[in-house]
RNA sequence: GGGCAAAUUCCAGAGUGGCCAAAUGGGGCAGACUGUAAAUCUGCUGUCUUUCGACUUCGGUGGUUCGAAUCCAUCUUUGCCCA
């Protein structure tokens, strides 16, 4: 049977580095699952893999998106699948990684089948929480689908409008699309996550971010400046930059302000790791036992 | 040397007799997560306790008062002004 090996980590723990040692192991491509580094453009910003290292190693999902493109989990499970549908055949192992844990999920576990809301849908609910405000919204998602309701997170906008968005789009109460059942993958997913003590995490997420900055990130955020409203651009490194650029923050203190976000984003990606039990956890040095590992599993699996 | 002002919980900063373990913001910690997720949202943040509650805090000391972060005296430190 086909295996896909899903490293994970917080962000700057060692990914890349250990994902090249992986591929090269087992002589695959890379399927990215980072939100952020599909966009173009971005590169400095996401630590995206260089021309170079993705000329050694295929990457997948890497710089294919433009700022305003749309996107979604759902849409990356559709193509990661037809990815490895395509490669396994060439590739029995694949390798999968990256830190948006909603995308790997959704990889690993599906998504379920929701429609995708028209533009005009879209505009309207927005439009309409700005002008009646989120308690009305709310007020007609009770009605509307009273049992999503009794879960919903009715404090976050987000939620409450996409609910409302579905909800009018199709007449069909937003629960209604939701099943929330793990789907079979005709492939084993075998998952591996790196951590580093707290203080080395953070000493080597400082560092990335100042070398981020000798590399040139401010002229890669003045370079999309004008594509800031678009949420791709509502990104760690960038989003600070800006405030730079509008003569907000002085450039020190932006610096400090992308270590500390990246330091909260990289707690969000824990608290996700902690609920997922079928994570294997090692050091990033320890890739001989990686692979040790890897291949115990796949050949207890193939018996 | 003289005068004035200020010292509050991790930080900034409210509070000027009981409703104060003390607003608010920041920071920190934890959590949620099914459609642009590096996003969005939530909770906790003096100590002990599951809760009720108990206990210790508002620069130090000593007073006034039934009761003090809040009033008085004094000391210390800091800032500003006059010499």
């Amino acid at each position: 049977m086909n295996t896909l090996l899903v490293l994970i980590g917080p962000t700057a723990v060692g990914k890349t580095a250990t994902s090249f040692a992986i591929a090269e192991h087992f002589g695959c491509p890379i399927i990215s699952a980072d939100s952020r580094q599909m966009y173009r453009g971005m590169e400095i910003g996401t630590a995206a893999p260089t021309r170079q290292e993705q000329t050694l190693h295929k990457h997948y999902f890497v710089g294919q998106l433009l700022p305003g493109d749309y996107y979604s989990a759902a849409r990356y499970e559709q193509e990661v699948l037809s990815v490895l549908e395509k490669e396994f055949p060439k590739h029995p192992t694949m390798l999968l990684t990256g830190g948006s844990m909603l995308y790997i999920d959704a990889v690993c576990k599906g998504i379920d089948d929701i429609p995708t809301v028209d533009e005009e849908t879209r505009n309207i609910i927005k439009e309409r929480y700005t002008s009646e405000g989120l308690e009305q919204l709310c007020n007609e998602l009770k009605i509307l689908d009273p049992e999503y309701y009794r879960q919903a997170d009715t404090k976050n906008p987000k939620r409450v409008m996409h609910a409302l968005e579905i909800c009018y789009m199709t007449g069909k109460p937003y629960s209604s699309f939701l099943s929330g059942e793990k789907r079979k993958r005709p492939f084993n997913i075998i998952k591996i996550g790196l951590q580093r003590e707290r203080e080395e995490l953070y000493s080597r997420i400082n560092q990335r971010v100042d070398a981020m900055i000798e590399s040139g990130l401010m002229e890669e955020a003045k370079k999309l400046y004008h594509l800031r409203h678009h949420n791709s651009l509502n990104t760690v490194g960038y989003k600070e930059m800006f405030k730079v650029i509008d003569g907000e923050w002085e450039l020190p203190f932006a610096i400090e302000k992308i270590k500390q976000n990246t330091r909260i984003y990289s707690r969000k990606q824990q608290t996700w790791y902690r609920r997922d039990e079928e994570i294997r956890w090692f050091h990033p040095d320890e890739k001989d036992d990686i692979i040790r590992y890897i291949e115990s599993e796949i050949s207890n699996t193939s018996l």
